[in-house]
DNA sequence: CGACGCGCGACTT
DNA sequence: TCGCGCGTCG
């Protein structure tokens, strides 16, 4: 999951950890409806007139999108342990397991006398169905980890008074299925070695038995770990689908992404639905998300950020708050520039060079990007760099660039690269209204058209600098080649019902789940009456340092006017409704330029979403 | 010699 | 997941 040492180069500097989530409980004052006006003109004085004319706020519940998978294979981490037998973990429990081994192997059991394994055994090696026994630890280990989650959402929608979202991934996208297939072997290895480690141990001293046995029993855990990340697909999918039915009855709102989870959070956060966002996966910092909350509730005992007796605090990281990184350098970076960096250092999609981290990356596009000399395409640049600074071996393969028969590895790369940058470019996201769609779209196809969301300029302005070079260009104006990177768009009815995971995914959606349409899905959650509030007496602190106030301003107490951080903010209370009029992805630097862009201005925006919008 | 990248082994709940 | 030691490169 995103870049590998990119976090703790951050966080510690540019994060506010020790964040208390639920000093976020007061909520959020918003301009009520009506007064949809750039943030512009509202810090011209008010007249009495038009100060007495009111409410012009409201009060509404700050609304946080949480990264459901990230903690869900955190809980099956966690909890990964309890799918072996407890007894391990005690010494008399070993012992009476050692000597059930050793019976079941004289036996000549199949079942080599493991029963850590239940749940392999199920597709993975024999087929057979799961001994009663091993079906229940399944259901034990499934619903400790839903408590675990459901504990979690409990606390932010109680304690911290936050409307939640949750999210939770879809299908593999085209482009990292190759890279999928690779993990998949490197799990099942590990899943092997855990099952073949508990080889027929012969009788010994009692003492060699124990230290042996707590042995094996360690590296078993392990190598449970190591295999624990990709939990049986059996088991997930139970999980999964035990998981939403909680949902449902709790009435949380979730939406299912139609492929990975990080660009349907972006796209939730970038257009103003969801103020924050709660994840471990450091991918959305280059996606331009405004806020983020990292490592919510600490999960390490090593590292003690964010862990406290009571309550869950977290480490918020600001976009803005990104240059002042002391571990490592991004000031005046844009969000291109990070995405290249991130595909550059070795991303999900695209495995980095040889001898190319996240410190060589970083110099290749900082010296790239901010350079004036720009006869040459930016990215064509950025390649050549990464050619010329990796690893001897690496190097020898693609350079000199004069060597023809060296293109062809040198196009393999390549082809990777300019994936993963559209992949983070154009994530394939679901639209409420619009169905499947592609964030920021700037295909052919697409521009001009009334029906797509508009992209901001900073958006254009970053892709202009991307298509000067051709590859590229043909790669993101095209949406058939888009499609075979990001994936495809489902039929809109089927993309519905996907979202709202009334469909398995696993059969490819052709078998529909019998579910209570009474139950509240994702965007039937029109609970809060905000406005009810605004009676209330509350002190109002008006927005006078900028257009974008802080978050944690926001809520220490005081509250101030929200100023939609450059963008429309939706001013319904509702999930239902996505504010048409925001942007995608701005650089820390422009503010509310973009919400008054040509493009936006001219293009026909679509109002019919604007007359949900009040 | 220093900096960077990478792999291994600690341990978590 | 984090920290540490080693190899490689400049």
């Amino acid at each position: 999951m995103g870049v590998n040492g990119i976090l703790p180069r951050i966080l510690p500097s540019a994060g506010r950890e020790n964040y208390d989530l639920r000093s976020l409980k007061d909520g959020l004052i918003v301009l009520s409806a009506d007064d949809d006006i750039p943030s512009r003109k509202r810090k011209i004085p008010q007249t009495r007139e038009q100060a007495s004319k009111k409410p012009a706020w409201a009060r509404r519940k700050i609304r946080v999108a949480i990264d459901l998978n990230g903690w869900i294979s955190r809980a099956c981490h966690g909890h990964g342990a309890y799918l072996m037998d407890e007894r391990h973990l005690s010494y008399h429990g070993r012992a009476i397991l050692s000597k059930q081994r050793v019976e079941n192997n004289d036996s000549g059991n199949v079942n080599v006398g493991n029963e850590l394994s239940a749940a392999n055994y199920v597709d993975d090696i024999t087929g057979e169905l799961p001994s009663a026994f091993q079906q229940q630890q399944q259901v034990e280990y499934i619903s400790k980890c839903i408590n675990f989650l459901l504990q979690r959402i409990t606390y932010l929608t109680s304690e911290c008074n936050l409307q939640v979202l949750l999210v939770l991934d879809g299908s593999t996208p085209p482009i990292k299925q190759i890279a999928v297939s690779d993990r998949r072997d490197k799990r099942r290895k590990a899943v092997n070695e855990r099952d073949n480690e508990c080889i027929p141990r012969k009788q010994a001293d009692d003492e060699d038995e124990a230290i042996a046995t707590e042995k094996e029993a360690l590296s078993r855990i392990s190598a449970s770990k190591r295999a624990g990340s990709g939990i049986d697909p059996n088991l997930r999918s139970m999980l999964h689908s035990q998981l939403l039915s909680q949902l449902r009855s709790h009435s949380l709102p979730f939406l299912i992404a139609p492929y990975e989870a990080d660009g349907q959070l972006a796209y939730l956060s970038n257009n103003g639905v969801v103020d924050a966002i709660i994840t471990e996966d450091s991918d959305l910092i280059c996606l331009g998300v405004k806020r983020i909350i990292y490592k919510l509730g600490g999960w390490n005992g090593a590292n003690e950020t964010n862990r406290s007796t009571q309550g869950l605090k977290g480490t918020l990281l600001c976009r803005k708050d990104l240059g002042s990184a002391r571990g490592i350098d991004l000031m005046d970076f844009s969000d291109v520039m990070l995405v290249v960096m991130f595909v550059s250092a070795g991303c999900d999609y695209c495995n980095s060079l040889k001898g190319i981290g996240i410190v060589t990356a970083r110099d290749i596009v900082a010296q790239v990007f901010f350079s004036q000399d720009a006869d040459v395409p930016v990215l064509k640049r950025v390649l050549h760099e990464l050619y010329q600074m990796c690893h001897k071996e690496a190097r020898e393969q693609l350079l000199p660039l004069e060597d023809e028969r060296k293109e062809w590895a040198r196009r393999a790369y390549e082809r990777a690269f300019l994936g993963a940058v559209a992949m983070y470019r154009h994530p394939l996201v679901h639209d409420p209204f619009l169905g499947d769609v592609i964030a920021n779209d700037v295909s052919r196809e697409c521009v001009g058209r009334s029906e797509s969301v508009p992209v901001s300029t900073s958006f254009w302005r970053d892709e202009d600098l991307l298509m000067e070079y051709e590859p590229y260009r043909n790669l993101v104006l095209h949406r058939e080649a888009l499609y075979e990177i990001v994936g495809r768009p489902r039929a809109p009815c089927m993309a519905q019902k996907m979202a709202r995971g009334l469909v398995d995914k696993l059969n490819q959606g052709e078998r529909e789940r019998e579910v209570d349409p009474a139950h509240p899905t994702l965007f039937d959650v029109r609970n809060e009456d905000h406005l009810a509030e605004a009676s209330e007496t509350v002190k109002v602190v008006h927005n006078t340092q900028g257009d974008e106030v802080d978050f944690h301003q926001l809520v220490q107490g005081t509250v101030s006017c929200l100023s939609s951080s450059g963008g429309l903010q939706p001013s319904s209370q509702e999930f239902s409704v996505i504010g048409r009029g925001t942007q995608q992805s701005k650089s820390s630097s422009d503010k509310t330029l973009s919400s008054l862009s040509p493009d936006l201005l001219a293009s026909p925006s679509p109002a019919k979403h604007h007359v949900m919008n009040n």
